[in-house]
DNA sequence: ACCGGGAGTTGAAGCGCTTCAACAGATCTC
DNA sequence: GAGATCTGTTGAAGCGCTTCAACTCCCGGT
């Protein structure tokens, strides 16, 4: 491995200058940089991460916890994965990918030894585990997704409640009136995951101001699941109209069960989703939804991340102040939302 | 941060012997060991991750290269991903996760700066571009997938070519003179990714031996796509009685085209599938499926990985020669494939 | 002509750990 | 009972980089 001191030697100057040059921290002269840089090249030489690390207290390197739970759904948790992967390395960091296997236990060891200099934690619970310590580390840290009590703390998420507001303004206009949710499966109620909650309580607020009758039923991705729930909405509310879909897996099982009873969508009952836009538009019927903007929330976790890691090295922390970025959910109207059937 | 020295002045012991006592590397006598954890306990001692890479030249770091294109089925992706973190976890290793942005640059960043001590790549093409940096390093590496020429390369996949040939053994058994191929999206052939050319080719050859006519279409997951295949499949060939689908996006879809169309599965139609089993288990016909073990591919090329890395740290690299891995593929019947149609 | 000061460069002191060589004392061996 | 062999422990030398303080020029101001 070449040394950044054999690359001194080639280039003829001190080891703190071709230092300096890498670093950009003190004016070198043109001509000087310019014969290390050609140093560098010519020798091939990559500055030795752990000795980096050890000298300058900063390991570029920004941890992404996400625990994996089987019931979520993972292409969201993959694009945004691979959106603070990208980011990352535009601010000149590496991800370091964790696992829930460990618990909260992976968060204290990779921050005590200094392997991460900031944390991204996805997942989030209400009441989560992980609160305590990032509460009490020095690191910086984003939650993507919105505990229960969020003082001190940075999060980025959709705005679950304007989301499902959002829905029943759409179907309301139209002339809806009464309205069932699919939801997600019951198991992320129970864990009281907020995201869930958020957009029924939403769904629920704005039509309570509407004068609109909602039905929610949470559902796991399963046909026999979907069919179970469906069958139980018409049963107890044969009125229903609108189904707003929160539940990736479930989209497809529904529209096909939806044909099969001979329901016209959107005819008959108008679907909406919120889920991935790319999801929304392959769909069997094309999907009026509220985006998931995934790659939005890795971006701007990356962002919030490393603005309070520049202003921690800089002047104080308290420069950037732990903030709450909710995104604004985007409506896309397609073809599977049409005006309320009249009823006969 | 507290550091060794501070744990062995605390312990009343030196430098030194702190270090083998978390090493395990010298036989330390037990009380002063269990003094020495105490101390650790008691001042909450997280050994320094660079000082640790700088002075042993080992960052305990696995690279994980998944290039992301859109057209890959992501869980299976995210399935291995989690799998690969897990296992590395069990060897004391964490994962540094790298997307396709940066290009083949990335693997050499990585490595040439001492930040991962192996790496493992997903997505593998034929004629990687990868492949002459992986050639070259010292360190070991891992693909996941088959390229074209993999000499003096450690990979793990599916076994593909039997995949297919187990597809073709399971319909003929059945009776089935007919069968077609769903396959993945056009560009994943023409970029050349080996295994969907391997399971075609896989069913090609069994099905000349066993005189059985085949099919093959490529398909992207869109509804529209999936439609579009079907029909100009049953168009030229109304005698086809059996659909293996490589491609899980467009497992549902089919099977609500086939459902509207009035052909029954397995009655009029036998569909069988090449995916996790979860995809298969979960759908609205439970299909007779060769699962994608997602898991098993992400922990052993765990394991190869650290093989190679134990041998290179402790005698010759040779005792862990490359080798290529094809997991055998494993047949689940479920109820989407029965005894073909006699033919009116 | 002299001094203050910026620009450019450097030597040296660590950063916190691993590991080698060395040593003291206990245990064998004949 | 003397030398050989272990066992347990230690001091010190780095690993390759960053960064501080210091030093040398050279320029402009007076």
């Amino acid at each position: 491995m070449v040394t950044l001191a054999e690359v001194a030697r080639h280039a003829g100057v001190s080891a703190s200058t071709v230092s300096y040059v890498l670093s950009g921290k003190r004016t070198i002269s043109t001509p000087t940089r310019e014969r290390v840089e050609r140093s560098i090249r010519e020798l091939g030489y990559h500055p030795n991460a752990g000795a980096r690390a050890l000298a300058s207290s900063k390991s570029n390197i920004i941890a992404l916890m996400m625990p994996l739970r089987t019931d979520m759904y993972l292409p969201v948790m993959m694009e945004i994965a691979i959106a603070v992967a990208t980011t990352a390395r535009e601010h000149a960091h590496d991800v370091l990918l964790l696992t829930g296997q460990e618990g909260p236990e992976a968060a204290r060891r990779v921050v005590g030894s200094g392997l991460a200099d900031a944390m991204i934690l996805m997942d989030v619970e209400l009441e989560d585990q992980r609160l305590p310590l990032v509460r009490v580390t020095p690191r910086p840290a984003v939650l993507i997704g919105l505990p229960s009590d969020t003082t001190g703390l940075t999060c980025v998420d959709l705005d679950f409640a304007a989301t499902g507001r959002r829905c029943v303004d759409h179907l309301a206009e139209l002339g809806h009136r009464e309205i069932a949710v699919v939801g997600e499966a019951a198991a992320v109620y129970e864990r009281r995951t907020g995201f869930a909650e958020r957009t029924v309580r939403g769904v629920r607020e704005r039509a309570e101001e509407l004068g609109t009758r909602v039905l929610h039923r949470p559902c796991d991705g399963s046909y026999e699941s979907v069919a179970g729930t469906l069958a139980r909405i018409f049963d107890e509310r044969p009125g229903t109209t609108g189904i707003v879909v929160q539940n990736e897996a479930a989209i497809e099982p529904l529209l096909s069960l939806l044909r099969q009873q001979g329901r016209a969508v959107p005819e008959d009952v108008s679907v909406m989703a919120v889920c991935p836009e790319q999801v929304a538009a392959g769909t069997s019927v094309p999907l009026t939804s509220v985006a998931i903007p995934a790659q939005e929330m890795g971006r701007l976790a990356v962002e919030l991340v490393m603005a309070r890691a520049d202003a921690g090295a800089g002047r104080d922390q308290a420069a950037v102040p732990p903030r709450i970025e909710l995104l604004p959910p985007t409506l896309t109207v397609r073809g599977s939302t049409g005006p309320a059937p009249t009823p006969r």
